[in-house]
DNA sequence: AGCTCTGATTTTGTATGCAATATATGAGAT
DNA sequence: ATCTCATATATTGCATACAAAATCAGAGCT
């Protein structure tokens, strides 16, 4: 792009303090976009001057991309965009499926008034959002993870909490949302409102069971639509030095 | 492969080519030790002149230690010591149990001869290596670590398995099997064994039952003899800047 | 031609200096 | 005496320079 040394060429969104979280972000959505391509090698010198920063944030910003798995990052070699393999996601389905089922329960044995009314204003918000191809998908994913966070506040077990939320972020699931169709969409909301209907009359049992098919579901849709030809993420094949980098 | 089939760091004690690593092991050491007073606060210049390093190593350090909930990092006030509540250790070892007992029962439902064979082996070992008041509590738990660790990647679930073992490496964790008295041990090496025999014969709702048992027993003992005293850990209270640094 | 070894280049890892920011200290006013 | 505000200090955050390591290229040899 053009080299004009503007003051920040990421979009100071919410006016992050730190440069190195301002990279962390801007990285995390190219990644999350697409915009480089899996198993293409991020060197720090590049992203440094790309970014109008130093190689320093940009260094900080690759480790806790690589402790939150958006790339793998061996000692001398660099950081390379991890590919998700079928498998991994199908591991992240099944997980969240495992955990957020056991939250739903506690939820349901937990519930107050103002929790059925959080959820079912996120519930209600949801609907209105819904389009046939969903329209604001960051919105409604956003909408969507503050649904299922609630829920996972409600378990009271902060870990569980921050484990769940931690798989919602993964990179190739906030894209799985544009996948999803008109019935896809209206399968996920009338999950939703069971969801707090059996939350609200405590039936901790049900609620399990609804979270559970509902994520299962949703790992349904991305196995469908998702074409699987990607390398396997977690293995650490030794990275070829050259590798076309796609996004710039 | 009997030792670590992990490419995880906890085990490897090899004198790592980086200076981060090396200080991140070491400070990760000293604060599950100890040394290091909850709440008392880490400062990077201090870290670096005692290490014979620069500030960048122990910089990334607290990185990674903040990452993995070893210590607090505001923006600019730096790092301090993170404490555990009861709640936190309450939540720790629940997740455990939902987890551990699902990967335990999918392991009963994949279990082969070599995994078996593996598993005796270790729980010959912890055997022979248990002692009244535990002698060797890192080679101890070591192999409970690899017990678990096995039983968690027979799930076939790479991210059940790493969500368990990071887990299972929290500080207080770790601390935890010095109150382990004999019939502590006694029971935990009786759960191993009926682990094995659950998984070996396939009963994959028996392995999961005992599996929580095991997990929640543990959890027991722990609350029994850890007298909860210190502050929460999870809210971030504004850090006050003097802090008696207890530890050098 | 294919292989090996050695130099050249690129990239990561570390050290150091400077700037930004939060906290601490003290003076002054109420 | 207490509170507020400004200055001082210490610490973090960032930039740059240098060292170490790894890969890449090419010459020389088999």
């Amino acid at each position: 792009m053009a080299t004009t040394p503007l003051k920040n060429d990421i979009a100071d969104k919410k006016t992050n303090t730190t440069a190195s979280s301002r990279v962390y972000e801007a990285l995390r959505d190219e990644i999350s976009i697409g915009t480089y391509g899996v198993g293409s090698r991020l060197t720090e010198g590049a992203l440094a001057k790309s970014m109008n920063v130093s190689r320093t944030p940009v260094r900080e910003a690759l480790h806790r991309l690589a402790s939150e798995g958006f790339v793998t990052l061996s000692p001398h070699a660099g950081a390379l965009v991890k590919g998700w393999s079928a498998q991994d996601a199908r591991d992240v389905f099944e997980t969240r499926a495992i955990i957020e089922s056991e939250a739903a329960a506690r939820a349901a044995r937990a519930a107050t008034a103002d929790d059925i009314a959080i959820l079912e204003d996120l519930a209600n918000r949801m609907e209105g959002a819904a389009g046939a191809p969903l329209r604001d998908v960051h919105g409604y994913s956003e909408m969507n993870r503050n649904f299922h966070g609630h829920i996972l506040r409600m378990s009271g077990n902060r870990r569980i909490e921050n484990i769940a939320l931690n798989l919602m972020d993964l990179g190739f699931l906030v894209r799985s949302y544009r996948l999803f169709g008109q019935e896809d969409v209206n399968r996920s909301l009338s999950d939703h409102r069971q969801l707090v209907t059996a939350i609200r009359d405590g039936e901790a049992d049900w609620a399990a069971a609804i979270m559970r098919a509902h994520v299962l579901s949703a790992a349904c849709v991305f196995k469908g639509t998702h074409d699987v030809g990607d390398t396997q993420g977690e293995t650490e094949r030794t990275a070829p030095r050259k590798i076309t980098q796609r996004g710039n």
